[in-house]
Order: C-alpha cells, then structure tokens, then sequence
DNA sequence: TTACAAATCGTAATCATTACGATATGATTG
DNA sequence: CAATCATATCGTAATGATTACGATTTGTAA
C-alpha cells in the first residue's frame, strides 16, 4: 500500500487527515518490514516533541481497524507494517530486522473443506528465521 | 503429549518432578485447547493459596523451552497447550475459547525452494475462528 | 470565520510478565 | 535415612508495553 492510498482511505472513512498521522504513515511506507510502536515513536519524536502515547497506540490502533496496517507479535512486541493490497499472500519475516518478504502460497483452499461446522474468520501464516543480511552480520 | 510423557522429559533433562509442576501439566492434559497463566493460576489456586507468580511463569518457560508445551498469542496474551508429539500439524484455534482441531495441511515443504538465501528457523500456521460449540452460544 | 466533532496532550493507571533475596524442598550419596 | 546442595518456590516489588482520562487544540464543513 502507497501513503497516498493509505490517507485516502482515512478521509473515505470519515477520519481526519492531520500531520502527524501522514508522519506516521510515511514511517510505514518507508519501512521494508514489520516495526514495533516504539520505532515508531522513536521516528516521530525529533518532529513532535513528546508525542502522546495516547496518539501513537490510537492511531495504530485506528489504522489496524482501518486495514491500513497489518500486525504480528514479534520477540513479545506488537508489530506494525503497511497492509499488503495486491493479491493474497503470506510473508517470511526476519526475526532481527523484522523484513518481510512475501510467499505466494495459500494453503487455505484446501482446508475449508476440513472445518465444515468451524466459522473461519481468518488465519495467519508466517515464516521465522533470519534474512540474508542478518545472517551475514 | 500425555502427563506421564511430559514429566519424563522433565526428568530426561535434570529437572526436578515437584508437585506444582505435576498439577500445572495435570491441567494442560485435561484441556483441550489454548489457555492462559491466569487460566493455570486460578486452576492451581485452591490447592497451592497464594502460588507465586515467579513459580507459574518460570515453570511456563521451561516446559516451553524443553517443548513440553507450545505457545501462540491470542487476544493479546500468550498461550499454552501441550505440545502435540505425533506427526507435524496446524491448528484451527477457537477465539473464544481456545479450543483447538489439527489441520493435517503443512505448506512448508513447497515454500521452502523460494528461500533460498534466507534461513528458515520456524514457522506458524493458524487458522481462527469460533469451534461449533461457541457458534451456538 | 465560526462551530463543533475529532484529535492530541500530559500524565496516571493498568495489566501481564519478569526479577530478586530469602527460604524450602527433591534427589543423590554416604 | 540423614546430610547435603543445587534446584524450586515464596512473597513481593519492578518493569515495560499498552490503555485511559480530563483538558486543550485543531481539521473540516457550513
């Protein structure tokens, strides 16, 4: 997802369009991988001085909701990263970095017909280890 | 994984066979699905009053380490059941109630060819959803 | 430019989890 | 089966990410 989709989406859905949630949105769209709140904050504090927490969580919070962002739980910490709009797909994740690359298998197909009385409301596949870059360092 | 299997791994690796530890894998055998250290402590409670936090999540640590049990996070917090010790799997995992069906599908085998530079150290493949039961509640 | 709902602030509260120094207890050995 | 000692547990405080609140500011639409 590019920023400029990201704020539209916003304003579609009756949301304010404010600088700071741009500054955020671009921390996201610059960002190859998965981020915590924290690399967030971190990005935003030389431009907003001590930027609220009650800011930064809402918004992402908002965003999530939104489907502007996609998160996972890595090392213990909510991660954040710019939701994927072409086609379905899954990624590997690099648990250093936190980069994401994607992997274009889906196994779901062949599985809802195992889940007959099971109401599926969404899943989650994602591939641990280190990027070539990580491992080299 | 059975009860007695799991304390023989404990035993395996040096670990000491306390009662508490016996009762905290007792209530993972007896549950049939994901359940949180509050949903231990309450379980351990009556019979150990005031069990220490250090012991619940130490000892939560260590079976997860020696493999004894496997963890996923839902609603915001971890989660535990025994590991399941026959062939590889997945999981349908209810959201409400953490009751979990295997799903024989793994799609590692094909996906492993597009990674080739990356090294691959685990992976997790959930599907969530609501099990019958908690449909018709 | 006014008006008002939405957004942000500054900070305190929450809540799961982790950590610590002191004490108790399995398991091994004589 | 008593002594020993590393391991386990206790009671409680600390941590750290996240959430929440009343007051204030700011986009946006009329």
């Amino acid at each position: 997802m590019k920023l400029r989709e990201a704020i539209n989406q916003l304003k579609e859905k009756g949301y304010k369009t404010t600088a700071k949630r741009k500054d955020m949105l671009t921390f996201f769209a610059k960002a190859d991988g998965y981020r915590t709140a924290k690399d967030l904050i971190q990005f935003m504090e030389p431009t907003y001085k001590g930027i609220s927490f009650d800011t930064v969580y809402r918004n992402l919070h908002l965003f999530d909701e939104v489907g502007i962002l996609e998160t996972t739980v890595l090392n213990g910490e909510k991660q954040f990263q710019l939701t994927c709009t072409d086609d379905h797909h899954h990624h590997f994740i690099c648990k250093e970095c936190g980069k994401t690359k994607e992997i274009a298998v889906c196994p779901m197909d062949e599985i809802k017909n195992d889940l007959g009385n099971y109401s599926i409301e969404g899943h989650k596949f994602e591939i641990y280890g280190l990027c070539p870059m990580c491992q080299s360092a």
